[in-house]
DNA sequence: GGCCATAAGGCATACGTATACGCATATATG
DNA sequence: CATATATGCGTATACGTATGCCTTATGGCC
C-alpha cells in the first residue's frame, strides 16, 4: 500500500475478484435492489479495498446525467477585474455547501453578458444545469434568459421574483425586506428616509426595496418625496455620489436606507465629509450584512439575507428543474441587524 | 431555430452531412494537421450550424483528460458556516479568470480537513489536478499532503514555499514581505514594532513574515523584542485579543506589523479601546489588503499580494505537473499599500 | 406435480469521442 | 519507370459504466 497501482482499477476488476458480471458491481454500487445483501457487501469491500471510485466521465456518459452544475457570476460591466460583488461571494459558500450535501458537483465561472454561456455548459454536458448570480440591467439580461429558456436549459437565476419574470427565479421578499428598514427606521422617529439605489424596472431588486419602504411609510401616513430617492447601482463610490447628490438637493432629511451595503458605506463616507453625524443627523441602514458592513464607523445596520435558505432553495429548484417537475416560486424571509448606525440616542 | 432539436448532436450527425467519416470530425475540430483545410472548413461551419458541442463527458473518456480543474478550500476548524476567509476569496477571482483564460473548467468545493478529498477527484477522473487553498496547521496539513505525494495526485497549494514544503508549492515572497513592512514602520521613525500573529512551524507564512520583519529591523540595529510579538490565528476576534495582550503586557510600542488584514481589524478596535490613537500613538499595517481594509477608520496600510500572477503561477504548475514536467518552485513578489493607518504626521 | 411470481444476476449493448493503423492517391527521387 | 514519402482520410476499436432484456433458481400455491 502506499504504491502506485499501474492503472485504477475498474468495475471489471471488482467484478472479477467478486466473482460476478461488471453490471453486477454497477448495480451494488449504485444500490440497486436487485442485487443481495451479501453479494453487496462484498463488493463493496473488496471496492474498499482497492480504492475503487466510479469514474465520472463514464458514467454521465452513460447515464447522461453528470450531477454537476454549473455556477455563473456575471459582470455587467466590469470596471477593473477582481471586483466580485461580496454579496454573491457569501451565497457561493451556501450553494458550495448545498452541493456538497447532496453530492453534486460544482463548476464555477465568471461571464461576461456578452459571452455564449448559454450554449458551453449544459449542451456539452458539462453540467445538468446553471445557476445564475449577478445584478446587472434585467431588460439587456432578459434577452439572455429568454433564449435560455427556448434552448430547453435548465437554470435557476437569483432575482427579484416578480410575475414577469423570466425562467425559475428565486430571491429574498425584498418588498417585506423594505418595509422592514422602513418600519426599523420609523420606529426611531425618522420620517424624512432617503432610498439610494435605482428605483426602475431595470433593477427590479432595488425597485422592491423601494416600494417596500414606502408601503411602510404609508402606513404611518408618510407620503414618499422623489427628492428623496436618489438612483445608485451597487457600488462604494456610486453611494458615495448618491448621498452627495441628496445632500447637495437640499431637501431635509434624517435617514437613509441604501439598496446595498456598498451603497450605504459609500453614503457615509460622504455624510461624514458633509460633516453630518451618524446616527445623531442621520441613521442609515443598508442591505446584505457583507463582512465589511460590521467594521465600518460607526458600525452598520442592515438586512441580512437568509443565504442559507438561498442556497437549498436555489439547489431545489434546478434539481426539480432537471428532473421536470418544475416548483412553484419562492421567496425567501429577510432578518434585520442592528448595530450602531440606527442606534437610538440612549444606545450608543 | 429556436425550436429545441430532438436530440443533440453527434460528431456523426456532423460526418454525415460533411460526407465524411466521424474520426475526420473529430481531427477537424481539434485541429488535427492531417485534416486539408478545406474539409476542416466544410466541418466547422456545419458544426457551428448545427450548434454543436463536443460531448465533454465522451471527451473525457476517451482522452483520459478532463481538461478541469478542482479547487479545494479546506478549513481547519470551521467555528461557524459561511466565513471564508477574504483573501481566498479574492484569489478564487484570479484561478478563475485564469481557467477561463486557458479553456479550463473549474470544479471548487469547501471541505473540512478530515474529509478524503484526496481521493475523489482525480481518481474518478473529475479532474486533472487540485489547487489547495487554505490556511490551518501546517503540521497537521503535512500529514494530508504526504498521502496525496504517494497516492500520485497532481496537485498545487497555496502557502509557503519553503525548502521543507511537501508538494508544489506557490506562495508570496512572505519573507521580503515582511521585510518590507518592517521597513516602511522603521521609515517613519517607528522602533518598538510588535508583531501579531503565529510566529511558530506550525504557520510557517506567518512565521516568514515575522522573520522579514526580524530582518528588516535587524539592518536598523535593532533587536526583537519577544515581548512584542503574540500569537494570533487570522480573525478579527483573534486579532482584538492579540492586541489586548500586547497592551496589558505594557512592553512599550509604536508600531504594528499584523499577519493578517483581519488580525490588524480586530487590533484597530482594541487601540481604539484602549484610547490609543492610529497613527499617532500606533501606526498599523496588515496584511492582504482584502476589501474592509480601505473601509476601516483610519484607513487600512497594507500589503498588497499579486493576486493575478497567483492564478497563474497555481495553474502553470499544476499543469506542468499533470503534464508531467514539473516546474521549480517560484515565489511572488509583493507590494505596499499605503494608507493612514501608518501615515506620517503631516499626511494625515 | 405443474404453474406462476419473485429474486438474483448474466448478456448484450449503448453512451459519443479519440486514436492507432492501414490504405489509397499524389508527389518526389533515383 | 520503380520505389520511397507524405497527405488525407476511412476502419476498427477502446475508454468505463449503466441499463433493458433474458435466464435460471427458488418458493408458494392449488
Amino acid at each position: 500500500m502506499g504504491r502506485q497501482p499501474s492503472s485504477k482499477p475498474t468495475s471489471f476488476d471488482i467484478a472479477y475478484l467478486a466473482g460476478v458480471s461488471q453490471p453486477t458491481v454497477s448495480r451494488a454500487l449504485r444500490g440497486s435492489r436487485s442485487v443481495s445483501l451479501a453479494t453487496r457487501q462484498r463488493i463493496e469491500a473488496i471496492a474498499r479495498e482497492l480504492n475503487y471510485s466510479v469514474d465520472k466521465n463514464a458514467s454521465s456518459l452513460r447515464s447522461q446525467r453528470s450531477n454537476t452544475i454549473a455556477l455563473l457570476f456575471f459582470e455587467d460591466r466590469t470596471p477593473d477585474e477582481s471586483n466580485i460583488n461580496p454579496f454573491f461571494l457569501a451565497m457561493l459558500g451556501s450553494i458550495t455547501r448545498q452541493c456538497g450535501a447532496r453530492g453534486l458537483d460544482l463548476l464555477i465561472s465568471f461571464q461576461k453578458m456578452e459571452d455564449d454561456w448559454h450554449v458551453r455548459y449544459q449542451d456539452s454536458h458539462r453540467a445538468d444545469g446553471l445557476i445564475l448570480l449577478g445584478y446587472g440591467d434585467y431588460t439587456l439580461y432578459a434577452r439572455r434568459l429568454t433564449e435560455l429558456v427556448d434552448h430547453g436549459t435548465h437554470f435557476v437565476r437569483w432575482g427579484s421574483a416578480g410575475e414577469d419574470t423570466i425562467g425559475p427565479t428565486v430571491g429574498s421578499d425584498n418588498v417585506g425586506a423594505g418595509r422592514l428598514a422602513g418600519e426599523h427606521l420609523l420606529s426611531l422617529g425618522r420620517r424624512r428616509i432617503a432610498f439610494l439605489g435605482q428605483a426602475d424596472e431595470h433593477y427590479p431588486e432595488f425597485a422592491d426595496r423601494y416600494t417596500g419602504l414606502c408601503q411602510a411609510m404609508a402606513a404611518s401616513g408618510i407620503a414618499p418625496d422623489p427628492a428623496l430617492q436618489v438612483d445608485a447601482l451597487t457600488a462604494e463610490d456610486a453611494g458615495h455620489a448618491a448621498a452627495r447628490t441628496l445632500i447637495a438637493r437640499g431637501a431635509p432629511f434624517d435617514a437613509i436606507f441604501a439598496a446595498s451595503d456598498l451603497i450605504a458605506i459609500g453614503a457615509m463616507r460622504a455624510l461624514a465629509e458633509a460633516g453630518l453625524s451618524i446616527p445623531g443627523d442621520v441613521a442609515i441602514i443598508g442591505f446584505d450584512d457583507i463582512p465589511a458592513a460590521s467594521l465600518t464607523t460607526p458600525p452598520l445596520t442592515t438586512i441580512m439575507q437568509d443565504m442559507k435558505g438561498a442556497g437549498e432553495l436555489l439547489i431545489d429548484t434546478l434539481v426539480a428543474q432537471v428532473e421536470d417537475r418544475p416548483l412553484p416560486p419562492c421567496t425567501l424571509g429577510t432578518r434585520l441587524v442592528v448595530r450602531r448606525s440606527t442606534a437610538g440616542w440612549g444606545q450608543g
